[in-house]
DNA sequence: ATTCTAATAT
DNA sequence: CATATTAGAA
């Protein structure tokens, strides 16, 4: 019997997620490419229900979310086919797709790493905070070094783009984290400096790919704007709500790169001492974390108000 | 043992 | 290009 827990301590943390739609159990495409293609099964073998439109494309008409059905996609055991016999094997060496990254997940990422901080902002701890079946901590590995390598190429360039100058001012504003744009020269900062952030996330549930085409077609969807999402969110999230008896204070999120970045941290450093037990305290803590909406420009209007609140069921553990 | 960085392969 | 995988170091 195994006895580790995770009481939901740091569970509502999310903002939307779980909603019941997009509550599959992360297995995407599921199939590992070197089988399907050798055994020539069709990457979606059978899956019938709510499937993928098979040719569709997203049509993001303001959809968000549109997964239905349970299908969970079939898992692994692809070999079945048939017949019979044979065909143990598989669940062993069986190397899962890549992994697709779909902006949800990425912000359930950004987001576990924005609230685990600097200090705890690991792949294993990462892992477990996003409840992600089928996560492994190589895949998180991998991506953080990607959002990080993000982070660091933004951070002291602030211009950058179309036209390429490469101006080495590094001017001093603190470069500390802001959003900054890949494609497109806009340089727009809001106004006022808000907490308003471009984020066009939320608009692209991309469906599974559909690899059905060998064929090297990379299917350049839009890929929405990739990375976003400095960790820059209002550092310090100490304050214990009122009423919170833990006074956990995280002193995170500060600096992110060392030996460059003109960020002055003030001398903050809580060393959680003791205990060397083992991994097993975080503050949950009321985040209230803003998210990005999706609205700029023209202005008008349009409705918009999509608001879940959703504490996504931390049961997940292995 | 776990993580980080880099290099490399797909 | 985006991920996965591996290797070496800490």
């Amino acid at each position: 019997m195994r006895e580790e827990e995770e009481p939901s301590w740091f569970a509502r943390f999310d903002e939307d997620l779980p909603a019941p739609d997009e509550l599959m159990p992360l297995s995407q495409s599921l199939i590992t490419r070197d089988l399907a293609a050798a055994f020539d099964i069709p990457t979606h073998a059978g899956a019938g229900p709510g499937g993928l439109p098979s040719s569709g494309a997203a049509d993001g008409a303001g959809g968000q979310d549109m997964n239905g059905g349970g299908a969970s996609s079939a898992a692994g055991s692809s070999g079945g086919g048939g017949g019979g016999g044979n065909g143990d094997e598989p669940a062993r060496t069986l190397k899962r797709p890549r992994l697709v990254w779909t902006p949800q997940l990425h912000k359930r990422f950004v987001d576990a790493v924005a609230h685990l901080g600097i200090k705890n902002a690991v792949p294993k701890t990462i892992m477990q905070l996003m409840s992600v079946d089928g996560l492994t901590r190589e895949n998180v590995a991998s991506h953080l070094q990607k959002y990080r390598l993000y982070l660091k190429r933004m951070q002291g360039l602030g211009n950058g783009g179309g036209g390429g100058s490469h101006s080495s001012g590094s001017g001093g504003t603190d470069a500390a984290t802001e959003h900054l744009f890949a494609t497109g020269p806009s340089p727009f900062l809001p106004p006022g400096r808000g907490p308003a952030g471009p984020d066009p996330y939320n608009s692209a549930p991309y469906a599974p790919m559909p690899a059905a085409h060998h064929h090297h077609h990379q299917v350049h969807h839009p890929q929405i704007g990739h990375f976003h999402h400095p960790a820059a969110r209002p550092l310090g999230h100490y304050g214990a709500g009122p009423g919170n008896g833990a006074g956990f204070d995280h002193g995170f999120l500060s600096r992110a790169v060392a030996g460059g970045a003109p960020v002055g941290p003030p001398a903050m450093h809580h060393r959680m001492v003791g205990a060397g037990a083992a991994m097993g305290m975080m503050a949950p803590s009321s985040f209230a974390d803003d998210l990005d909406l999706g609205s700029r420009g023209g202005g008008g209007g349009a409705v918009g108000g999509r608001r879940e609140l959703t504490l996504f069921p931390t049961s997940g553990d292995h």
